[in-house]
DNA sequence: ACTTCTTACGTCATTCGTAAACATC
DNA sequence: GATGTTTACGAATGACGTAAGAAGT
């Protein structure tokens, strides 16, 4: 294989057929031009270009070769310039995942301000039910995935926007009488699972962070959909604690949605494999942010001063 | 553009999935297959392998990457390796050129030497009239020429063969009926000229060099094919110096042939650009030499001794 | 004499290997 | 602790510019 400066070398040459523009469109001198040209040509075991003093032209073989190496180079850039485009520009396509109608509304809001501030890229949006994440993003169907964290896998991400957390309970049960619930009774109230690959460990991982030391989690029977779970929650198969905003999304006659007394609030925000960070995904959270944090009310000159990237 | 090490250590990688491996079949070190990895995905401006301490894998990014450059560096492969077959392989088509029917023996006899020694290679015969043969030989039409020399343009040649020169005159005139004619005469007679533009001037370099100082050659008309000149000879028109072989290849009853009593003889041999000297066109100058040279007498060991290539 | 390609040589950038640090299983 | 990736640093390859040379107009 040739090196870079050699292919760049013989193909400038090769449509200049002369040295001094030549050297002087790569930014060298015409030594080092002629020196990279008769390497090639012993590489290639016969001459490129016929020269005298006063004319360059090429031979057959090298009007072949440059025939052969100018689309293949043109691909090449090409192909560079997709990357690069995908990774550092911000035009292109955004898949956005959300999970939930509270992240959707998450989504909504930065999406009304990414859009006008980047017209040239087109987001994208992905309702992921209850789907391998991790999956999603390593494939690329989705780039950025606003839900409810902690989340498990590698992941990062700023936070959006909290909540309280509440109890979903059987509107029969004792538990719907209550005013407040408290986190320990996730270990005396089997808790439903959402079993999915991805989410495996969800509601664990973000349940026992509010459970006591020691304490282990009463598992409940396993669901495959968000709806399924209220269901068997209405029919007294278990509990399940949920954001606060559940309550008036998912208002049910057979549940009742008790606050906790002692969890730490939900968060919710945008999280992304660090692997997957593009220009794009960076661009989506500032302006995930910038539509979701709690604006200071602008008073005067401070409105100005507000950034807005 | 990326360098070459650069993307050949991103496609192994791509494919290997191993920064061990990756070095072993790159022969460096894992450090620099990392630190490569990682400048290039600087210069994307993603991350192109999501990689763990155990685990390396292509992030989508990469993964679109990887899939356009592999067939890009494929065609590259193949653009060079079909470069260096025409310069340094012997394989392929060698077209093989020759003026009149004494080079056409010539090169007959250099072809059966050829043939077999190096039987990836197509010759092919290729007969050059009357026609631009420095045109010919840059386009590609013809890599190597056997003719009578010395040449014009810039070209190169060892003898095959050497014969008398003789000058075609009317065998009505006055110059039939001797024996012998001196270089002098063409300065007497009307020269016809073979008019073309690779051959001007050829007749008159060829036969100028055996031209007295001082003395202007007599120039007659001008013809465009062989067999018209000879017309032209018969018809009284004027003389032309040729080989001897045209005695008894052009024997006509409108003509005679009268040595030269004082010219250098005609010299054939192949002649070819420099710059488009191949190592087809090397061995078939090898096999004209080892055909048509005088070989010596094989007696006893000296036939061992003998050289082959 | 002037333009243009080639060659020689000293300098410097970049890549290389070594080796240690770090992370994960 | 074994396996595997990342980082630091000195050494060497090789690309560079300078400058002189050769060849043709």
């Amino acid at each position: 294989m040739l090196e870079r400066h050699e292919i760049e070398t013989f193909l400038i040459l090769a449509e200049e057929l002369h040295f001094g523009r030549t050297a002087t469109r790569l930014r060298v001198t015409t030594g080092r031009v002629s020196q990279t040209v008769k390497k090639i040509e012993r590489r290639i075991g016969a001459a490129l270009f016929e020269r005298t003093s006063r004319t360059v032209n090429l031979t057959p073989i090298g009007r072949q070769l440059a025939a052969d190496l100018g689309p293949i180079v043109s691909d090449m850039e090409k192909a560079l310039r997709r990357a690069v485009t995908a990774g550092r520009g911000v035009e292109g396509v955004l898949r956005v995942g959300f999970m939930g109608a509270a992240a959707g509304q998450l989504v909504s809001k930065a999406l009304n301000v990414f859009g006008p501030r980047h017209p040239e890229c087109a987001p994208q949006l992905v309702e992921v039910g209850n789907a391998d994440v991790g999956t999603l993003m390593r494939e690329g169907e989705v780039d950025v995935l606003v839900a409810a964290r902690p989340f498990p896998g590698v992941v990062l991400g700023p936070v959006l926007m909290t909540e309280p957390r509440v109890l979903a309970v059987p509107a029969a049960g004792p538990l719907a009488a209550e005013e407040f619930v408290p986190v320990a009774a996730l270990t005396e109230h089997p808790v439903l699972q959402l079993s999915t690959q991805a989410l495996h460990g969800v509601g664990v991982t973000r349940q026992s962070s509010c459970i006591p030391e020691g304490e282990e989690l009463l598992i409940g029977p396993s669901v495959s959909t968000f709806s399924e779970m209220l269901t068997m929650v209405g029919a007294g198969r278990g509990v399940v604690p949920v954001g606060a905003h559940v309550a008036s999304y998912h208002p049910r006659p057979d549940i009742a949605y008790v606050p906790f007394c002692d969890s730490s609030p939900v968060e919710w925000g945008p999280v992304w494999l660090e692997a997957n960070e593009t220009e794009r995904v960076r661009a989506f959270v500032r302006a995930a942010v910038d539509a979701n944090a709690p604006v200071p009310e602008p008073v005067g000159a401070d409105r100005a001063a507000r950034p807005t990237s």
